[in-house]
RNA sequence: GAUUUCGUAGCUCAGCUGGUAGAGCACAUCACUUUUAAUGAUGGGGUCUUGGGUUCGAAUCCCAACGGAAUCACCA
């Protein structure tokens, strides 16, 4: 590893600090009193009277003008500056070490802690008078210097997607907005617990590791047991683990479900991802509609404070309720083709029509989400449901109560792209084996993502399962919708990429 | 996985048709005891991602590798 001359200087200071007797990294608690937009509202809050304050972050700019410093330091809540007289640090003529060494020869990143009393400046600026200050934690590493005016314009932003993405921990401290775009990540999965646990719902955790990767039609990553000498799976869903807690009495349960799927990256696309599913007895997909409007209508509130929210390029209105659509109506609407009573040799004939490649594993149902896919997801801006899909493509779904040939299950567009999907779930377990069966054949026909057949499950459904609807929500892409990021990597801190070589 | 494109100091970038590199910020030294993208003076820092090739000569042209991004394929 070789130094820049920066870093070699930045260990040169440390060893010196080390050689007076200061702690570059102190063990001591250091005693925080407030964070930095506190101390300013309180103080301005309370017509400008002075009150002492202890206040610890990194330090993000330093202007010297000599025996007086006024140094920015960061914390978790924002900036605030420390105005630093040598002669009020140092009161004692002969000792000016700690001026010397910590405040004359501090670095952009170091984190330090400061003692004083709240004050305005000459210029207007709420500040920290400081009487003391401790250096918390030397900086070895220059971080990349990101400047702003009195207006807010930024110059030499850090905009390197490799650099933010690699190196989040340096992405965080210098963008701001960044931080905000995660901490309402948070605020978005506190409102939905918020939310389903007020409606008596049980958060509850299953699998991540599972002998048969059910739930979902997907490449799953696999890994091998040593002590039983097995193949496992990562898990592609947890939908059938939520579905054996229905059948064991639980009538609402939830999981914020990490998934993992073995193919490709892209804007909306990363190898694990967060689904939110939750499963309600007694309930259909019609009271989930209701249920999931209410919902985003909240989630809406919560990040954002309002519903009609700026994506792009476009205002998407999150008020329920939302417009409801059957998928063959929304083919014909975009195609103006009817497909709803065409077998597999016509629907072939549609795709070759409209120019959709298909493969020739592909089933049905597979033809029929092609079509839609292709040709009118994209149109979806408004959350709409898209409803009663053909049985073929939903494996885990019941029959549709009056129209024969299709389920009862539902996927919400948003913004062009599906982010929930639900059903109302399949529990007559003679169906559930046949359509298992169906899975099975497709699989033999070469289609690698038809889902394997879960006895177990089977089992459990023979017991008895409630009539019951259930969802799975895209977390990562709800993040995307309430942050105005058009890419998931925006709103995962780590997101997965190539090892570095680090030599 | 395919195609296109990018890779120059710690950061943001400039470097025209090939003649061994520049700016601003950052950094170092000095000055300044209420500054604010502070200011002024001086100075250091790059095997131009890596490896080949063409050429008298390559950051600049060609090939390959590595890494990123975009589009496509697969999918949520």
């Amino acid at each position: 590893m070789s130094l820049s001359e920066q870093e070699i200087i930045r260990r040169e200071k440390l060893a010196h600090l080390q050689s007076m007797g200061i702690d570059p990294y102190p063990a001591p608690l250091f005693p925080v009193s407030h964070y930095s937009e506190d101390a300013k509202k309180q103080y301005s809050d309370n017509n400008n009277e002075a009150f002492d304050v202890v206040v610890a972050g990194r330090i993000m700019s330093i202007n010297d003008k000599g025996k007086v410093f006024f140094i920015k330091i960061q914390d978790a809540k924002g900036i605030i500056q420390c105005y630093i007289k040598r002669d009020e640090i140092c009161p004692e003529e002969d000792n000016k070490i700690l001026f010397d060494e910590v405040v004359k020869k501090a670095d952009l990143g170091d984190i330090i802690g400061v003692k004083g009393y709240m004050f305005t400046t000459k210029t207007g600026e709420i500040s920290i008078h400081s009487k003391e200050v401790t250096l918390l934690s030397k900086s070895l590493k220059p971080l990349p210097v990101v400047k702003r005016d009195e207006e807010g314009n930024v110059f030499d932003e850090v905009t390197d997607p490799e650099f933010r993405y690699r190196q989040r921990y340096a992405d965080l401290v210098i963008n701001p907005h960044v931080r905000e775009t995660f901490a309402k990540r948070t605020k978005l999965m506190n409102s939905i617990r918020t939310y389903l646990n007020d409606m008596g719902a049980l958060e509850v955790d299953t699998p991540v590791l599972q002998s048969i990767p059910g739930g979902a039609a997907a490449r799953p990553f696999i890994t091998h047991h040593n002590a039983l000498d097995i193949p496992l799976y990562l898990r592609i869903a947890n939908e059938l683990y939520l579905k054996r807690l229905v059948v064991g009495g639980f009538d609402f349960v939830y999981e914020f479900s990490r998934n993992f799927r073995n193919e490709g990256m892209d804007r909306t696309h990363n190898p694990e991802f967060t689904v939110l599913e939750f499963y309600v007895a007694y309930k259909d997909y019609i009271w989930m509609m209701e249920t999931t409007e209410q919902l985003l209508e909240k989630v809406a509130l919560a990040t954002n404070n309002k519903t009609l929210l700026t994506v792009g390029d476009n205002e998407i209105e999150f008020k329920a309720p939302y417009k409801r659509i059957s998928i063959y109506d929304a083919i014909k609407e975009h195609t103006g083709i009817d497909v709803s009573g065409m077998d597999e040799t016509g629907l072939r004939e549609v795709c070759k029509q409209l120019n959709i490649h298909v493969e020739a594993s592909s089933g049905k149902g597979k033809l029929i989400d092609e079509i839609f896919g292709e040709k009118c997801e994209k149109h979806y801006i408004q959350p709409t449901f898209i409803i009663d899909y053909p049985v073929e493509m939903s494996p885990l779904t019941k029959k549709h109560r009056s129209k024969a040939g299709l389920v009862e299950r539902f996927e919400l567009m948003v913004n062009g792209k599906e982010i929930a999907n639900a059903y109302t779930e399949l529990n007559d377990p003679i169906d559930q084996r046949a359509r298992f069966e169906e899975q099975s054949k497709l699989m033999e026909r070469g289609d690698d993502e038809a889902m394997f057949i879960d006895y177990d499950f089977l089992r459990a459904l023979e017991y008895g399962m409630p009539p019951t609807a259930g969802i799975g929500f895209g977390i990562d892409r709800l993040t995307m919708l309430m942050t105005n990021e058009s890419s998931i990597q925006d709103v995962l801190f780590f997101p997965q990429m190539r090892p570095e070589k680090m030599d």
